[in-house]
DNA sequence: AATGAATGAGTCTTCATTCAT
DNA sequence: CATGAATGAAGACTCATTCAT
């Protein structure tokens, strides 16, 4: 956000920052908060342990650190409020979906190493909650409510309906981390089917058996 | 599993055991398994630390224990199957949700233990995966191809579409371990919604214009 | 020593009293006093755990047992006693030296449960020295004198002759213990040249020269 | 045997892990290795129970740091090689066991320390024995045999022999450490009177008779 | 007396954090 | 600021001993 020019030394200390934050998501994926020790991502980090300490006060500060860079990536999405504009109501969600699924990839060491800590500690969950789960929520449910005033999607419960397609990428997720064979080799597929499944429905179609 | 008649130490030693797998359950799903200390375990569970190593060889040992009880609530649905004689293929998938929502319930402390920590911990996760992921996978590919033989709901990628639903239990879980208040004040309509979202689907139907 | 008729009931305990030490000092030989566990001991000797607290009031209290048993073994040496009128001083050696030896061997297992501790363990070692070192030592002073008083052997320094000699009993059960291959080998010939040694001394004597 | 310099913070570390074998030396020769509690150690070596940890691994490694140290010790006696030239050949041997005696009493600590888990504990063994007893079997061994080459003792078992004297001082170590109060008194004495035994023997000799 | 489960004091070891250099 | 060794609090686990049955 910040892109005034910093000087050397402030530029070099970023980096360092970068790079503990790096390291640290990295061993917390690998191997979770509390087996991963301070020493092996200020090893990772190429740096001393007591630097780390430097950066943050905490080895628990790590986590709120990355969960900020967590919340920095939902920027607004453009592309999506571009899609919104489409005709095709499938399409769009076909698309929404495979943003999403992006997302996911790119920040997936990222989310694997604050979820279970998260699951567990309830300050941490909050700040996810409002700085992550909630802005998401709300994204979706304009999209949702904007759709349904389109008349391109039925009226639903949209709060509700919102939580469970959030549900599905929470899910898919940690389905993907306990290395459900059938997640991982249909993983560029999923968004196709989940627009089958959540835009067109299950039920037989009169058009269908036609 | 097991109803002869116990000898009266037998049944202590049984009871103790379930006492100390309860206790384990709640502090685990309150604190997390590495806050969670033997001490807290043993005193609700009234009984010494020591006691606890006659009847679990490790504190891990206490989440397997909790991940075997959590198997063995799985049951077979013969209310499901019931269900599936019905005609009403809607009606199927609001009771089958019903009841999935149920179970969630009925385990959701032992889940909360049991989940975090196999998030991050590569046997857990394996053995949670084998005796409980991939058995409802299976019992719910059945399902739906049954359903689709039956001719009751379109033909789809079974395999990705079940694990979509599991995403959604799962999701749903967690969201709810995080306090979404959406969630919470909605859950008694979480089945109906959600057969709203899976079975009809967002899509605008033509009888729906009508 | 007490030969006196035992009632069933005092003869029954009699002899669990000896399986628990025989198993004690079994697991004491092979593990040490420490690594030695009393369920161990308990299993070996075919009783509970607590049986044994009916016999012994502490863990070390066993040991003491198996050191009381020790010293009983040592018994007057009739043997030696004959020997000792014999006119070859040479051949009254090697005999007491192989009478030493066998009794080393008769009592190795407990030896070696005995012999670590003590040399950690003050009251023990105390212990063991009135009991056991003091005893022999005092027979073998006796003997020496004696043999000096006959003329069969040099006058020399008796008491740290003594316990030279003690030394090297001691020493090779060490060095056995210590699996020295040498000293296993050897065994059967230990006397002939311990004798040869002592008796015969390594310098070159005028007649080996003729 | 490193004597360059080496930085200040290298010397500290050096100094360091000597004061913590020192501590751990006396606290195992007074207490035993089990009984010896790591905070003990720490605070006669006046550092934090979690520093023994930057050196040593586990508390049984400490046992293995002073072996390491008793092993350093045996240097090549150069004394005993110039005393090998002289003439006399009981002279030498006086001059060898006052030799082996002393260094007796510079490690007696360490041995103390050392030599009842070593009886105990078959790893401990293994490597003492290979360290430092069959080291010390060959040097004497070599000693042996070139005496006997020189024509200044008797053919004899050489191996055998050796392990004889071996076990005396390994004897007289132990009957020191339970205190025997002859062996104490005459200590001084002992090399003359071991040579006077071993040496000259217990025969009455011709000349003796003259 | 025999049993064997319960007890809980005791200890090694870990590791986040501090701080002298 | 970086370093990395020192710190010491904390906790899982063991096992001799007790005691209700």
């Amino acid at each position: 956000m910040d892109t005034l020019p910093l000087s050397r030394r402030e530029r070099l200390k970023q980096e360092r920052r970068e790079r503990i934050l790096d390291a640290a998501a990295t061993v917390f994926a690998r191997k979770g908060f509390h087996q991963a020790k301070i020493r092996e991502i200020a090893a990772l980090a190429d740096v001393a342990d007591g630097t780390i300490y430097n950066y943050f006060n905490t080895k628990f500060d790590l986590l709120i650190g990355i969960m900020a860079r967590l919340a920095e990536l939902e920027q607004l999405p453009g592309e999506l409020t571009e899609a919104l504009q489409r005709d095709d109501a499938r399409a769009f969600f076909v698309a929404a979906f495979r943003h999403r699924l992006s997302r996911l990839d790119a920040s997936d060491e990222m989310l694997r190493a604050v979820l279970p800590e998260m699951l567990v500690n309830p300050e941490l969950r909050e700040r996810f909650y409002r700085q992550y789960t909630r802005r998401i929520s709300a994204l979706l449910e304009q999209y949702l409510y904007a759709q349904i005033a389109l008349g391109r999607i039925r009226s639903i419960n949209v709060p509700l309906a919102v939580r469970m397609v959030q549900s599905i990428f929470v899910g898919l997720l940690i389905l993907r981390i306990m290395g459900d064979p059938e997640i991982q080799a249909g993983w560029a597929e999923v968004p196709e089917v989940l627009a089958s499944l959540i835009f067109d429905g299950l039920a037989v179609r009169p058009e269908d058996e036609a």
